[in-house]
DNA sequence: GCCGTTTTCGGCCCGACTGTTTTCAGTCG
């Protein structure tokens, strides 16, 4: 069982218990639990059979939950578990996804309408059932329709890249409100999670308010949902993406960037050590609890320094160590975008890409780029025009003769190489020779089971010339779930044949997750950062990928593509 | 249910907004 899965048991069991109204603390409990799994760089499982190690050494984890995690190892479920689902229909959980409603009310709804799904729901608003119950009227059903019908419409979330432009168009749009010094977005957006719920946005300046009426009046605004003197809220855009707007004064502007930027978790555990210092922290500033005096707030950096830390990037504020790192100084540096000197995962018109190897290599060097590598589909992606092994030996003796001083960049010869259902790479070995560079893909059967996927990788890393495993999962963000395997018997192996991963840098893969990436990185793994362009215009997709390096915990030095590129040909040289 | 350099018991993060109220519970971020 993956560490993923007990932590939606954990985490569904809290929801459970939530409308149960059992201990809050308890709650919080199996919340915290579920999120130091789900980020825990080592598979819980196997720590749990070792009987050298103990579950109770993780932090978050004590005998309670210890005990419920052997049992779930067990039996897939745990007693506490069982019982709430006696009591509640596990379709209640999607209830709580609807804005609006929270565990209070959807255990009434239960309790006195038998309500247990969201078709439910909205048959009880049309009937004007709600308004009969405690504490509910005509307003609230009104919202609730409004909230299901977001709710079909989007699923709740939305790829990175399209937060990151929407955003953009926002805060070029509110930053010409006369009065209006800033505008900068905060939420998971700013640290750079791969899907993002909605999108928040802090404004600050003398007549920052008057950029919440400037927002609410924008032609793409869709539905206001909320307007006061402090935060503007509104479905934005043909998606219907949820967007807020905060004034903020001048003096509070860190604090709240801080508070809004999350996560939740690392919130939580920074306001716990201001406790202990005596301080109290919320999104206007840092205050002396004793005599309420101001300690910061104008900036980030200040807040954190405060707190007798070192500022913390984004990405890395999920309370996954990035606190105790901070405090003792050892924050890594972190991968920036500028440290990547050349794009190695593109395709041609050669298979399914849309544009020749010149368009794309002058692309590339008007980036800034030192060089790239061309890496066109094999034969087994018939679809895609995918070359067999007289196409690639063409073509890397084309790029070999090519005289590249014309293009200003240096071109690699390569191949995305598909892995064949039973581990076998779609090109055969000699014709693998003549290139530079080898990335190994999965893109067919992709629902094996674990044991046969890790086999089928096992298999695949034999090959002498493969330098990178492609999109290792496979996943499509809001689409199509990662694929299964013993990821730390791959990356072992891996380690050992010299295979680096590739964090694709595509808005809808960006694969790896980062969680894996520093579990990948602790055993020792190396990494290269591509974009998997399609197009001239895809490459500019970098800094997604670069944001999951961050996220985590990756250096430059841990990026092959960081070298300088006669370095690099060194580094990807056959062993 | 977790945790501890004051503690193995008694704490556990903070504030705004809204709708349904006549003083506040519930929800959200």
């Amino acid at each position: 069982m993956e560490n993923r899965e007990i932590a939606v048991l954990l985490a569904e069991t809290a929801d459970l218990m939530e409308i149960a109204a059992e201990d809050g603390f308890r709650i919080r409990s199996y919340r915290n639990a579920a999120s130091m799994i789900e980020g825990f760089p080592e598979r819980i499982a196997d720590i749990a059979r070792n009987p050298e190690r103990k579950l109770t050494d993780i932090a978050g984890i004590g005998k309670g939950i210890a005990s419920v995690i052997v049992e779930i190892l067990d039996r897939q479920s745990f007693e506490r578990r069982d019982q709430l689902l006696e009591k509640y229909p596990p379709t209640a959980l999607e209830l709580l996804k609807i804005q609006g409603l929270g565990p209070k009310s959807i255990a009434i709804l239960i309790e006195h309408l038998r309500i247990s799904t969201v078709d439910d729901l909205e048959r009880a608003c049309k009937e004007q059932k709600l308004r009969t119950l405690p504490r509910m009227g005509a307003k609230l059903e009104e919202k609730v329709l409004r909230s299901i019908e977001q709710y079909r419409r989007s699923a709740g979330r939305f790829l990175l890249s399209f937060a990151t432009e929407t955003a953009a168009e926002l805060t070029e749009f509110l930053s010409r409100t006369p009065g209006v010094d800033k505008v900068t977005a905060a939420g998971s957006l700013r640290r750079g999670r791969e899907t993002v719920g909605d999108i928040d946005l802090l404004v600050t300046g003398p007549s920052a308010t008057d950029a919440l009426e400037r927002f609410a009046a924008h032609p793409r605004v869709h539905q206001v949902l909320g307007k006061g003197s402090n935060k503007a809220s509104a479905t934005f855009g043909l998606e219907g993406v949820q967007v807020d707007v905060r004034a903020l004064p001048v003096e509070s502007y860190g604090a709240a960037m801080q508070y809004f930027t999350g996560s939740k978790e690392h919130n939580i555990a920074i306001r716990q050590r201001a406790l202990k210092l005596g301080l109290t922290l919320n999104e206007y500033g840092l205050f002396r609890v004793d005599d309420e005096s101001r300690m910061a707030g104008a900036t980030e950096e200040e807040v954190y320094e405060k707190l007798g830390l070192a500022w913390i990037p984004p990405e890395l504020r999920e309370n996954q160590g990035e606190i105790e790192a901070a405090a003792e100084g050892r924050l890594p540096v972190l991968v920036e975008t500028a440290d990547i000197r050349g794009d190695i995962h593109m395709h041609t018109r050669e298979s399914d890409g849309r544009a020749t190897l010149q368009e794309m290599a002058l692309e590339a060097k008007a980036l800034g780029y030192e060089y790239i590598a061309i890496t066109d589909h094999s034969k087994a992606l018939a679809m895609a025009n995918g070359l067999d092994e007289k196409r690639v030996v063409a073509f890397a003796r084309m790029v070999r003769q090519m005289d590249q001083r014309d293009l200003g960049i240096r071109v690699f010869s390569g191949l995305e190489c598909d892995i064949r259902k039973e581990g076998i790479m779609d090109i055969e070995d000699d014709a693998l020779a003549e290139l530079d560079f080898v990335i190994g893909s999965v893109h067919s059967y992709m629902k094996m089971e674990t044991a046969e996927m890790t086999d089928r990788l096992l298999r695949a890393l034999e090959c002498p010339y493969l330098k990178t495993l492609g999109h290792p999962t496979g996943r499509l963000l809001l689409h199509r779930d990662p694929y299964t395997y013993d990821f730390e018997r791959i990356v072992t192996e891996a380690v050992r044949r010299n295979v680096a991963f590739e964090i694709n840098a595509s808005p809808e893969r960006m694969d790896l997750h980062g969680s894996l990436i520093r579990l990948a990185k602790s055993k020792g793994a190396k990494f290269t950062i591509s974009t998997d362009a399609h197009h001239p215009k895809h490459l500019l997709n970098m800094r997604y990928g670069v944001t999951m390096a961050r996220r985590g915990w990756l250096s430059a030095s841990d990026i092959l593509n960081t070298l300088p590129s006669e370095q690099f040909a060194q580094a990807i040289r056959k062993n």
